[in-house]
RNA sequence: GCGCUCGUAGCUCAACUGGAUAGAGUACUUGGCUUCGGACCAAGGGGUUGCAGGUUCGAAUCCUGCCGGGCGCACCA
């Protein structure tokens, strides 16, 4: 990595261990920065008087004098001016052989990393607050991957709680549902939502659901048989989205097949006393540690979620033999997963598990709740921008078939919708507005797409161009052509801090500033009408530029369109 | 009540985790296609970073106290 190496040669010529680079807030201060405060203070100097000294011993440096055609202190700051010639010849040429591979590093040392997202709910909706999920642990697996470490995604689908039988004992008893066209998972979904409703004003209905869930723990009976005929629909329809997304996983674990090993697991610690009896349930007392109650058993003898939840932790270490286990949940469960823990601690067992959080999605109208029927499907969502999408396309490219305009708005909806919820940090509630996700330009997929659609067209039309010879990167000398040089050589560093904070939106935040560089040099400057030695070490620089994108692009899980 | 968390431009968000004049998008006003794709670009206005203290060379960022929002705290997941 060049930058990396020029770094390492700052830090060798003024013989310190470590040293903080930042990038100068505007581009005449420097390209490069080093902040001298900290040195200042334990060789007692003024950082000024510092950074003074050093750019003059450093200027005098034979060996640096490749790098920079500048050393300047301003101010306590020691700021180096690249020389674009060098950063153009050492950028491009390693992004045109690393190809794919440009922006990886090793840091992972092929550690194995399980990573469990998009935990979905059999007979339950699928909506937004799924699909950020789903987008945010997408991303941080290829995050990690490119960070060398072995990632193994795995979902872990709910097929056996309390909401099962609250869908079964209204899909009996409101026919409606079997008949409607729509997919059977989605409608067992809708069914869930009403069932919910009707509950709640019908004290006779909860009987029947505690009957209807211990039939089915029980594995026999009438809704043993329903239970395995609609958890199949709920699947194939979680696959059906899956596939449109994009999104594979190693394993899929249901919750059906590990709760038995749970029950065992369960009747250990209570005999060891880590679990106790209360109330006609089984509970883990936490109070000790600050961590309140977690109820594990129904009174009614059914289960709880941390029944298969602890024997799960558990059993990927020993079926996969992994370093660490991560899991992408909605920060609602810190609690949860803080007493989760503390429980393994309590049987002996530490496992390096992390609950990687972040803040749920929520609507202007209030909490999404399938109980008052304020929620967003994910149905519902891709239908809509898919026809504006459709509509938009549509109106740009009046010869292009049906068949083409909806396959290209169709990879727009998805990369829209996975944009959406990977810009804003993990960290942040997410007011879900459909009006702000139906708006394309600005910082948005679309944004992204169209600007790295424009350069391939310009690439397939300088095609003959860049045959021939190698480019002279001397050319390249404009202020934005090294703006856009210094981006690139950025790229490894953006994908070793996202990966490292589990961040990606800070890669989708330099994807855009990439595209908005690029999008104003396309506007400042002509490069296959420019003369011949411009238009090839111009070309070499869109290539480059496409190059990252698209790997950016791959790493976000966005899709990537020649034409638009 | 206890705990966690957030509060930055009208709105939605950044700010390299303590560093330079707090930046983008959007909305608003104005300008740009005989020029490689206008889902684009340029310019402008818009800020006491919720409030008050503190820590230090330096605070949107750290500590304390208020104020306001959100979430979580025994049979949902």
């Amino acid at each position: 990595m060049t930058l990396e190496d020029i770094k390492f040669n700052i830090q060798k010529a003024l013989g310190v261990e470590s040293a903080l680079f930042s990038y100068p807030p505007r581009p005449e201060l420097g390209d490069l920065s080093l902040a001298c405060f900290e040195a200042a203070k334990t060789s007692r100097q003024n950082p000024a008087d510092l950074a003074k000294a050093w750019a003059g011993r450093l200027s005098a440096n034979k060996e640096l004098q490749p790098y920079f055609q500048e050393i300047r202190a301003v101010g306590p700051y020691l700021n180096f001016f690249i020389k674009s010639s060098y950063l153009a010849a050492q950028v491009l040429p390693a992004i045109r052989s690393a190809g794919d591979e440009y922006g990886r590093n090793q840091s992972g040392q092929a550690q194995k990393v399980m990573i469990e997202y998009s935990n979905g709910n059999t007979h339950k909706e699928y909506h937004v607050g799924h699909l950020r999920n789903i987008a945010y642990g997408d991303a941080v697996n290829r995050l990690l991957a490119k960070n060398g470490y072995q990632v193994i995604p795995v979902s872990y689908i709910n097929d056996f709680g309390i909401h099962v039988a609250k869908t079964l004992w209204n899909w009996q008893r409101d026919k409606v549902y079997a008949e409607r066209p729509e997919p059977k998972g989605y409608l067992l979904g809708r069914c869930y939502a009403k069932a919910t409703q009707a509950l709640a004003e019908n004290p006779a209905g909860k009987v029947a659901v505690a009957a209807i869930m211990q039939e089915i723990e029980g594995r026999r009976g009438a809704s043993y048989q329903l239970w395995l005929e609609t958890r199949r629909w709920s699947i194939d329809y979680f696959d059906s989205i899956y596939r449109e997304l994009g999104i594979k996983f190693t394993h899929i674990f249901y919750e059906n097949e590990v709760v038995d090993a749970g029950r065992k697991l369960v009747d250990e610690l209570l005999e060891k006393g880590i679990l106790v009896r209360s109330e006609g349930a089984i509970i883990a007392d936490l109070e000790p540690y600050g961590l309140g109650v977690l109820p594990i058993i129904r009174s009614d003898g059914t289960a709880l979620y941390p029944v298969a939840d602890l024997a799960l932790a558990s059993e990927k270490f020993r079926r996969y033999d992994i370093n660490q286990s991560i899991y992408v949940i909605d920060v609602r469960q810190s609690l949860y997963f803080k007493q989760l823990i503390k429980i393994l601690e309590l049987s002996g067992y530490r496992p390096a598990v992390r609950h990687l959080a972040y803040d749920f999605v929520t609507l202007p109208e209030g909490m999404m709740s399938s109980r008052t029927g304020n929620v967003i499907t994910y149905q519902e969502l891709r239908d809509k921008i898919f026809e504006k999408l459709t509509a938009e396309t549509a109106q740009r490219h009046r010869r292009w078939s049906e068949r083409r305009i909806k396959q290209v708005a169709f990879n727009l909806t998805v990369s829209t919708i996975k944009f959406e919820m990977l810009k804003i940090g993990a960290d942040k509630t997410i007011t879900f507005n459909i009006n702000e996700a139906l708006r394309f330009d600005g910082y948005t997929a679309c944004y992204l797409q169209y600007g790295y659609a424009r350069l391939r067209s310009i690439l397939r039309k300088g095609w003959l161009a860049r045959l021939f010879g190698r480019p002279d990167f001397t050319t390249l000398s404009v202020a934005k052509e090294k703006a856009l040089l210094l981006a690139l050589a950025r790229y490894p560093e953006v994908i070793a801090q996202a990966g490292t904070t589990y961040r990606p939106s800070e890669l989708t935040q330099y994807l855009f500033e990439l595209v908005q560089l690029s999008n104003d040099y396309y506007h400042e400057t002509n490069i296959l009408k420019a003369a011949s030695r411009e238009r090839r070490a111009r070309l070499a620089l869109i290539a480059a530029v496409t190059q990252v994108l698209q790997n950016g692009f791959t790493v976000l899980g966005l899709r990537i369109l020649e034409k638009m």
